[in-house]
DNA sequence: CGACGGTTTGAGTTGCGTCAATTCGTGTGG
DNA sequence: CCACACGAATTGACGCAACTCAAACCGTCG
């Protein structure tokens, strides 16, 4: 049946989980851990996970597929602030106030491992490796976050878009999909409102980079021709957070 | 003596304790996790509390004073990433990976206590409340840096001052100075580094705040008249993350 | 007093946003 | 199976907010 079939899955048997939370733990941990982990039903495109507002009670780790994070301001704009991909955890910015500062929506076809916090929370408490994880987590979104700030703050339209795609190519590289050629999750509009950029100089600038022979983007599907150009275009260089990250 | 006398402050008599970390912990607890905090002598104006690169041991607390992070780019840009009043903590972004991503400098004279990393992450496993709360803290850091990106995505300059201010306001508030008259810690430029503004608009955008009675500011006197309306230019609002803290 | 950061003010330039029109792509219904 | 419709993406023309360069001003410290 149905049920039983989504508690198949198990975190012992999951190609992602040198990525994700059971990253550094022993079998017999990772089993403990494998008993608070939630299988849900696969969300569809435009599905939301939760809403802003929402009482926190779960963080989430992406299986397959993709998210946006969505934050409607107090004057109505819509704001789109991360995209996660397979391997990452969401909701770890609802910790603090204990209510999800915006709507999570799903790109495509996702599915999700729900992580009950407070369970998550006491697991922790005899398990340093899985504590020490979350803190890296934390701290990696900080980082992530920061090296996106910088890029708003001062770069212009090509940086951004060239670090932009330098960022995804490195992110389904990780999570075992080709660095050189993926399919896009979110539309251009998306990247555009996450870019601060307008959707037009969107368009232009990838259609620069198509004449400059940095890569080719036909509808979603984008190929990489010169990464080290694209690296280069860049300026703020995500590797060198990135690589770290592997050690 | 001298070092005696640094060792003299502790956690229990420190006004800061409701802000600092040791928030939510028993007077039991807080004297369990005041063995591990080192005070250290004060920073002077200019002074390095860390580099970018080196290797991370400690976290730190604000007790007096205030620090800028700056991370110098591969494209050697120098960019502000944050300011840390007195109350915040300092160094979270580092536990990834496990360096600092940037440097961390006083504005003025500094005295912050010290917290071993590695202690306190162990301290942690047997104090619920201080895990929680080291949560709660890194959450809030994402939550704020959020807030900036939105802030540096898509918003005027004039949004972006009014924002800044009304944040500072709501920080100095909080940590006992007065909401409404405060001293600048930083300088015109540090602020237009962090706000992806150049000096010149910076001061044009006071100019006009000035003019239209929000507040005055002669050197690094700020004195704001209309905090309504400085609310009202801000657009993105901090209170509704500030508020919630609270609780 | 003169020198030197830090800040303000002015004039000219430009990258990107806005508006508007066109094209492309995909799904729908006759 | 084609025609139509609708949203997504592209392209072009134009304006403006903020940047750059340059000069003047200010406070402070030797």
């Amino acid at each position: 049946m149905t049920s039983s079939h989504l508690h198949q899955t198990r975190c012992q048997t999951c190609s992602l989980s040198s990525l994700c939370l059971p990253l550094s733990l022993s079998l017999d941990d990772v089993e403990q851990f494998d008993t608070i982990v939630r299988r849900r039903a696969p969300l569809t495109r435009g599905e939301t996970l939760y809403m802003q507002g929402e009482a926190f009670e779960n963080v989430y780790a992406v299986r397959s597929g993709s998210l946006k994070q969505t934050i409607i301001d107090t004057d109505g704009e819509e704001q789109i602030t991360s995209f996660y991909l397979p391997g990452e955890l969401v909701g770890l910015d609802s910790i603090d106030s204990a209510v999800h500062p915006g709507f999570l929506t799903a790109l495509e076809r996702t599915t999700v491992c729900e992580i009950p916090f407070k369970r998550l929370e006491s697991l922790s408490e005899h398990l340093p490796e899985l504590r020490h994880q979350l803190y890296r987590c934390m701290s990696r979104e900080i980082v992530d976050d920061r090296r996106l700030m910088r890029l708003l703050s001062s770069k212009s339209a090509d940086e951004r878009l060239a670090s932009f795609f330098h960022n995804l190519s490195i992110r389904f590289d990780r999570c075992g999909h080709s660095a050189e050629r993926f399919r896009l999750p979110m539309s251009r509009s998306d990247i555009g409102t996450y870019l601060g950029l307008a959707i037009e100089t969107i368009s232009r600038v990838l259609g620069r980079f198509q004449q400059q022979e940095l890569l080719t983007i036909q509808g979603r599907h984008v190929e990489i021709l010169d990464m080290a150009a694209l690296k280069k275009h860049a300026g703020i260089i995500a590797p060198c957070c990135n690589e770290r990250r592997r050690a």
